[in-house]
DNA sequence: ATTGCAGTAGACAGACCTGTCTGTTAACTT
DNA sequence: AAGTTAACAGACAGGTCTGTCTACTGCAAT
């Protein structure tokens, strides 16, 4: 059919299908049958494409983490030059997504499905050291007393605002969450200006 | 045999072991032919007690929740008579809990197996309801000026802080949310001593 | 034109899932 | 001692899971 060069690739429409599925449902509640379902593929070409479910699990998480540190970099080039106004750009883009819905963190809900020493939980806990060390990087710009504390913090309040949205629309409480993470970083930076 | 009488009945040690697995695998990864098995139970005893499996889940999940609404009134017993040092408590017990390497929050890991709108949703909100109506007592008999928007942004903390013990040991992560659950509380409550 | 490649469609195997059913054993009650 | 009840052991049904395999289709490059 003449759509066929314009279609994105198979590999390419199986993780949006995957993305998009063990967000929403859960990474077990997903199996392959409606995978190759949903994303128009047959089964052979996600077999050839990745070798087992698993493989499928971790892409996933990849792609999510990419997306994540993608968005958390243009956020802070949306908020402006001022380190500190970057750090509070993180909990306004939260609240954004808070409002429009969003099914909490990725990395987050998948290391609940699985033991703890999975490789789901290596990957959550990788990407949540780069998100960290990323925070730190601004807190420490932004002249913390103690930038790894504070970072500390502010990742706590992100992971707690991302459960919250999980379990119900939290506009109200990522609101909170700026306004607590604003109150921290102003007491935490001493401002030379 | 002999031990029977002092056995724990069949309905108590199902729960039991579900409370074990369901906590540390995830619900979907732990078959009803697992739970029986590590429970020592009869396939037909547990049909017998639940009509289903998810009957099972939301047994677990009501235990749980008695466990935590436990836990916080003995947590805040222990702390002493000031609203302010019952709330930091709660803080003191969570770095208590992640020393010990918990698995993280129970109604969290639940709610991200399962697509909005579920059952373990529903549950899994109404446990974070009590919770947070737990804490705004406290945070108003605190003195807190906006005691519904401090015990929001104080059960972010604490949610933040239970996710990232499922990942990693968060001790350090636990003693950095009770320090500014501290000053937080110190900011928000004028205190009348 | 033909060869190769990537993808589609779908049958199939074997394991595992939930849930039912049949029988047996052991304990408690009267 | 007999009867009742609860729990045990495990076969079984029907469905779904992951993963493999065969056969067909369309496109592109030589």
């Amino acid at each position: 059919m003449s759509t066929a060069s314009t279609r994105r690739p198979a590999r390419d429409r199986i993780l949006d299908t995957a993305c998009e599925l063990f967000y929403a449902h859960g990474i077990h509640a997903v199996g392959v049958d409606r995978l190759i379902a949903e994303s128009g593929v047959a089964k052979a070409t996600l077999y050839k494409q990745f070798p087992s479910k698993d493989d499928v699990v971790a892409a996933y998480l990849r792609r999510m983490d990419d997306r994540w540190q993608r968005g958390l970099r243009s956020t802070a080039l949306a908020a402006g030059d001022d380190p500190r106004e970057q750090l509070v750009g993180v909990f306004v883009a939260l609240e954004h997504a808070a409002r429009e819905g969003t099914l909490g963190c990725a990395f987050i809900n998948a290391a609940a499905e699985y033991h703890p020493g999975s490789t789901a939980h290596a990957i959550t806990a990788e990407h949540k050291r780069a998100v960290r060390a990323w925070v730190r990087d601004l807190t420490a710009a932004a002249g913390a007393a103690d930038p790894d504390t504070l970072a500390l913090q502010l990742t706590l309040l992100i992971d707690g605002t991302l459960a919250a949205t999980r379990v119900e629309h939290a506009d109200v409480a990522a609101g909170a969450a700026r306004q607590a993470a604003q109150a921290m970083i102003d007491s935490a930076c001493p401002q030379p200006d």
